[in-house]
RNA sequence: GCCCUCGUAGCCCAAUUGGCAGAGGCAGCCGACUUAAAAUCGGCUCAGUGCGGGUUCGAGUCCCGCCGAGGGCACCA
């Protein structure tokens, strides 16, 4: 049946009128502000990861910015004081590439991003708190990278030294571990190669262990996927430092082992091959081992980190004419330089133990070294594993020690133990934990970016930049070649670097490279607390008013880098006296990707769906419903499998009932359509938890059961001027503000209303919950023979009587006997015969 | 190779966490309204939960083994 009402052009939706009615008020009123000192509302901050400044928004940012902003405006609903911030990691090299490529200054071609981008957000309705943007290009933010820099440089967490990098040769600038995937520079997909340069690095792995042991207190806010991320990046591992003297040199040599157990079966040492300690052992060798080893050292620098990483590669390396004496049994090692051993991690040397290591059991084969099993590990049925020298297996499971003199017949755990005491004991060994983390290299010989605050004087050395000295600005981009060639662009200002010594104010030179820019994200949290401060980086009382972050939104590729910095900055930061907490986001919501026909959008791919086209054609509202309601948010959404289409005509259904309601705001609902009013309590008391639970598809899915119930109340029930059924238009209303907002404001506004981001969470009437009849599903041997109307408080005994005499159940059970009834009052009887 | 997650109608997804497999949507079909169409309204069809075992009165849900998809890690001693 259709409603009365006429479709006129005014009566009908199009939502390109209901954006341009709204947007404009938004913009003036900024219902969204959250400075307010004076309110007492309890705080919540959420947040979305903040945008590089493309220009244009696309698919990615409409889901996640769709996504964050339901949860920022349930808890305004729910009464809360949300500070709901965004701005711009306006640094990075798509601003030095267009430079380069187009002649345009950075700076500029930034900020024009920035005004495009605001305006695209703007009309994309966030509830975002625009009087505090940030962008971290300007100076007035990166002061304080350079500020904290200081900080940690003070406190030894900040430092130089020289070492083997990894270096993009079609970037021409360092990268952080990081920032190699698979042995591929992650921005450029450039094979990777290793440089000896002298680099800026923090001192991540001071805090290793809390980075760690912290992650517990996340696991039921932050998804475990992400967490066992975090774990596994930071590869914390415990064993034994075992130390080897060295024939023919004073000092000697640790290794790092997590199996001191086998140390008994250690055949030779092995050294990598680009480590100062393998260059220095070679020196004592003949002239021909040196040539060898020089040229093989040679051969590994030039080797990319995607060789190296190959598991098939087989093992190479030199014997270095040295030996090692094993302290447990004095054997004498033969000592070998491969590159199979990692310079930077442990101690850059490694005991070999071939018959229980994979990786040593190769090399051995390869180089006919010997191998001696010192476990004797059994398989599944029992025997001993074959011996590793001829199947080329290493037997890496557990067993019990042999050829291992007095700790024969010991376990595996019970021999570990035994030989960290004795290694102890004797002084040449303890116990010892290694992390696969790195310290952060944080130098890049970029333009675009933070400059580090540090002047190098012939005098006084590395002196950094007084605070009162603060900002280092950029110098002009103009007149300066930002190709990459392998140095900092900075170094061509010759102004700009020739400066004087704050120390001894004698000449010197400014470090020319800039801050890696994941330096501008592990803090940009807090600086959206006092966006303006001129005195420190952020407020230390506004600190202790919102933070930490009660909800971060973004997406799972930064479940490490950024995640990991951010973590490390607030620990240090923690540590100074600032804050009083030592995690930035309590609770994390990674939202998938947004996909087209099964694969990631790309221009090559010709797949792109344009996020502008899709407004256009469906309206702001249609595209953030479908956002909402494609399925789970941490899921990936293929952009054909969904409906903005669908969604669009759902908004008009609904935008329609407001229209079509005829009574007057503030009447009653008592008097009502119970039925329909079951069905709106029911369902904002559902919603609520569902929200919290980031069911939002499951929200949209009752909100559009809600809309069907009130439609069929109108058109069918109880009539366009019942007072339940404008209880229910405003419940939709309320319930399509978090995800439709042009058409929740227009409803409400037909509705007799102003401003319903504001409107708080309905009351829910708890007496409308209890359903006055239940139905109770009754089985025979587990299939349903009957159903019966009962009341929900009916007892077990008074249901099983009624289960046992119901028409179904008796011409199921064709008269044989009960064994047993299991009730589940009141919704299922289980009759259980012989 | 190791670790994690996920397999429910043609499609996207629900299922009170062990209790009627279907809430919502897309697509499709039928009908009402219309001169007709669009829009709107009403209705309908469609799976027994990837496969095989097990636990249980009862399994989409828990356990084991396969198959498939996606993701993470991968010489870290």
């Amino acid at each position: 049946m259709t409603s009365a009402s006429p479709e006129t052009d005014e009566h009908r939706y199009d939502f390109r009128v209901i954006e341009e009615r709204w947007l404009p008020v938004w913009q003036e009123t900024q219902p969204f502000r959250s400075g307010d000192a004076a309110d007492e509302r309890p705080t919540k901050y959420v947040l979305d990861m903040f945008p590089y400044p493309s220009g244009d928004l696309h698919m990615g940012h409409a889901e996640a910015y769709a996504l964050g902003d339901v949860i920022a405006r349930y808890w305004i609903q729910r009464g809360y004081n949300v500070l709901h911030p965004i701005g711009w990691d306006s640094f990075g090299l798509p601003a030095e590439n267009a430079a380069i490529q187009r002649g345009l200054d950075p700076r500029g071609w930034t900020e024009d991003n920035i005004a495009q981008q605001r305006t695209s957000m703007e009309r994309y309705a966030c509830s975002f708190d625009w009087d505090r943007v940030l962008a971290t290009h300007r100076p007035d933010y990166y002061r304080w990278n350079q500020w904290i820099f200081t900080r940690l440089h003070e406190r030894g967490l900040a430092y130089r030294k020289h070492s083997n990098v990894n270096w993009c040769p079609k970037d021409l600038t360092v990268l952080a571990n990081e920032q190699v995937v698979g042995g591929l520079c992650e921005r450029c997909d450039t094979p990777v190669t290793k440089k000896k340069l002298n680099q800026w690095y923090f001192k991540v792995t001071d805090y290793a262990d809390r980075l760690l042991d912290d992650l517990d207190t996340l696991a039921d806010t932050w998804p475990s996927k992400v967490i066992a991320m975090q774990r596994n990046w930071i590869g914390r591992s415990t064993g034994a430092d075992v130390v080897f003297a060295i024939e023919g040199r004073e000092e000697p040599v640790h290794v790092y082992t997590t199996r001191p157990d086998t140390l008994h079966g250690a055949t030779f040492m092995v050294v990598a091959a680009d480590s100062d300690l393998a260059a220095e052992l070679a020196e004592g060798a003949e002239a021909s081992v040196q040539d060898e080893f020089s040229s093989y050292v040679e051969q590994v620098k030039a080797a990319s980190e995607i060789d190296r990483l190959s598991t098939e590669r087989p093992k190479t390396g030199v014997f270095l004419q040295r030996y090692a004496v094993n302290p447990v049994n004095g054997e004498r090692l033969p000592i070998w330089a491969s590159d199979y051993v990692l310079a930077d991690y442990g101690h850059g040397a490694i005991m070999a133990v071939p018959a229980h290591d994979q990786r040593d059991l190769d090399f051995a084969r390869a180089m006919s070294l010997p191998v001696r099993l010192v476990l004797d590990v059994r398989g599944e049925d029992g025997e001993p594993v074959e011996d590793p020298a001829t199947s080329g297996v290493a037997a890496a499971g557990d067993g019990t020690l042999i050829n291992s003199g007095d700790l024969d017949g010991l376990s595996k755990a019970e021999a570990i133990a035994a030989v960290v005491e004795r290694l102890a004991g004797d002084g040449v060994g303890e116990a010892s934990t290694n992390y696969r983390l790195r310290d952060w290299l944080i130098s890049r010989q970029r333009y675009w970016g933070t400059p580090i605050p540090i002047v190098h004087c012939e005098a006084c050395g590395e002196v950094p930049v007084p605070d009162d000295q603060l900002p280092v600005e950029l110098p002009p981009a103009e007149g300066l070649d930002l190709k990459p060639k392998g140095t900092s662009p900075l170094g061509a200002a010759t102004e700009w670097v020739n400066t004087t010594c704050p120390s001894c104010g004698g000449a010197a030179t400014r470090d020319t490279d800039t801050m890696d820019t994941f330096v501008d994200s592990s803090w940009y949290f807090l600086r959206f607390l006092s966006p303006g401060k001129t005195d420190g980086p952020f407020d230390l009382d506004e600190a202790k008013r919102w933070a930490p972050i009660d909800q971060y939104v973004g997406g799972v590729t930064h479940a490490i880098l950024h995640l990991l910095y951010a973590r490390f900055f607030t620990k240090a930061l923690h540590d100074m006296g600032m804050i009083d907490f030592e995690e930035p986001f309590s609770a994390l919501l990674n939202q998938g990707m947004v996909q087209m026909d099964g694969s990631a959008m790309s221009k090559s791919r010709g797949n792109l769906v344009r996020l502008s086209e899709q407004l256009d054609e469906f309206g702001v509202d249609a595209v953030r419903l479908t956002m909402s309601f494609a399925g789970p948010p941490e899921d990936d959404i293929d952009w054909a499998d969904v409906s903005p289409a669908g969604s669009a005509k759902f908004l008009a259904r609904a935008w329609r009932l407001a229209r079509d309601v005829d009574s007057s705001p503030g009447v009653d609902p008592a008097t009502g359509d119970a039925a329909l009013r079951a069905v709106t309590h029911r369902t904002l008391h559902d919603c609520a938890d569902l929200v919290e639970g980031f069911r939002f598809n499951v929200v949209v899915a009752r909100t559009m059961e809600l809309v069907n119930a009130t439609r069929k109340a109108i058109d069918s029930g109880a009539g366009p001027a019942d007072p339940a059924v404008r209880e229910a238009a405003e419940a939709v209303a309320v319930l399509l503000s978090l995800f439709a907002p042009y058409v929740a404001e227009d409803m409400w506004s037909m509705l007799g209303h102003e401003n319903v981001a504001r409107a708080g969470w309905p009351a829910v009437d708890e007496s409308l919950l209890v359903e006055e009849t239940v139905t109770c599903v009754v089985q025979v041997k587990g299939k349903v023979r009957d159903r019966l109307e009962v009341p929900p408080g009916i007892g077990e005994d008074e249901l099983r009587e009624l289960a046992l005499a119901a028409p179904g159940v008796v011409r199921a059970m064709d008269g044989a006997a009960v064994r047993t009834v299991i009730v589940r009052a009141p919704r299922l009887v289980n009759i259980v015969t012989v």
